[in-house]
DNA sequence: GAGTGGTCTAGACCACTAA
DNA sequence: TAGTGGTCTAGACCACTCT
């Protein structure tokens, strides 16, 4: 009665993850080797480094040739936040999200520009406004586009702490294999000035995301504007 | 007479990494499969996917079980531009960058502060403004900060498209093995604006980055600032 | 069913770090 | 010099796509 489809190495670096978010391995702290993993778990070397390799990506550890393997040290909160589809999670469970209910649009002109679609097209629309755990201000808010075929589901969607596709995910299948993220600064409008609680004209970081599916066929877009003095990106990348 | 410590996957990488940008693979062709590589080029499947996995983090080819390998389409010019440190030469190969003589100083109290380094804190200075080849206005004027280390060698370095750390990467050895880069939406300053020929006001994004050396020392800091209607931030993610 | 990329094993040698 | 992570080989089985 083993797992199937899950690797082994996502196993492991899982485990690894929770450990290190839990602070039971703190910022300093050396890892096993990976010769040691390897015997702890029963599994190959190739697979603990594929783990170490994983984690490694997301910043939460640094290797070293002939030194070792260390937790990272820095802020464990938003630091590579966005490495890739597994940590977006973690960044939806520290804050949360308050959507409105969702509506059949067809995207109109400068929408379609500013998501890169054709004029018409027909998606779901949901609005929604992120604010941090504890915090007051929004850190975002954020308009969704989602694909007709999510219609029948999209009224069970909440707001809470869990991201939208992961909700689509539990509700109908959904399996995101990409993100692009495109990044720019811009000036707040009046209606989201009003919206985040900052001055007309404010630098807002504003970043479209395409989410794609197996397959290369784009079933979520979203546009999130957030205010430039409540939000950093964080990236960190190794080589 | 072989060549050493460049390993092989790096080899085949930028081999292919060569064809893709210079087109001889269009966006959409079909890579050959890893069998094929691996028997092209006379190494394992292992080294040859490590090259694929360098590719693909780049965002340059799209890889899917069962179907292939082909190369990624979108534009080719900043998207992923700064996947990682090589990827980071490819940016800079793009644009010039116009730079001021080096200058020692000590971080005055709002610099420190952005940097994240202790007031008082001794380096060499260099201001540089970036142009996009073939475009007039700048897309950013940065600051840049190197170890005091490099104070002998500091004066060779010149405008051009060499990257700074690339040029101390040749006149003194420097090895960046990480990166770390926050990016903020912030408005422009008069003196910013005054530099890239913007208003006042004008949304920026703010880079502030980090390169660390072998063993985690810091060796250069820098803080960018593009005018937001000529600079989008690029990433991509598959997990 | 044939072929693709994804996972995984059990080895090996090497560059580098630290004692 | 002993031990670390980085590179690399030659296999294997599997999930998936395409036909």
């Amino acid at each position: 009665m083993s797992e199937r489809t899950v690797p082994r190495y996502a196993v492991l670096a899982s485990q690894l993850r929770a450990d290190i978010l839990a602070r039971r391995l703190k910022p300093g702290d050396p890892l096993p080797t990976e010769a040691q993993l390897s015997a702890a778990f029963g599994v190959s070397r190739f697979t603990v480094r594929e783990a170490l390799r994983a984690l490694a990506g997301e910043g939460l550890i640094r290797r070293r040739r002939g030194s070792g393997t260390r937790v990272a040290d820095g802020r464990p909160a938003l630091r590579q936040a966005l490495a890739d589809t597994r940590a977006l999670l973690q960044y939806a469970a520290a804050s949360s999200f308050q959507i409105s209910p969702a509506r059949p649009v067809s995207l109109r002109a400068p929408e379609a520009a500013l998501l890169g679609r054709p004029p018409g097209e027909p998606w779901l629309h949901v609005r929604g406004i992120r604010v941090m755990d504890g915090a007051a201000a929004p850190i975002a808010v954020t308009d969704a586009y989602l694909h007709p075929r999510f219609a029948p589901v999209v009224d069970r969607l909440e707001s809470g702490h869990e991201a939208l596709f992961s909700q689509l995910a539990r509700l109908a299948g959904l399996r995101i294999t990409r993100v692009t993220q495109e990044i720019q600064a811009v000036n707040a409008t009046a209606a989201e000035a009003g919206l985040l609680g900052i001055g007309r004209g404010a630098a807002c970081l504003r970043i479209i995301r395409h989410y794609f599916e197996d397959g290369d066929s784009l079933v979520e877009m979203s546009c999130s504007v957030h205010p430039g003095e409540r939000f950093t990106y964080m990236v960190e990348t190794s080589g």
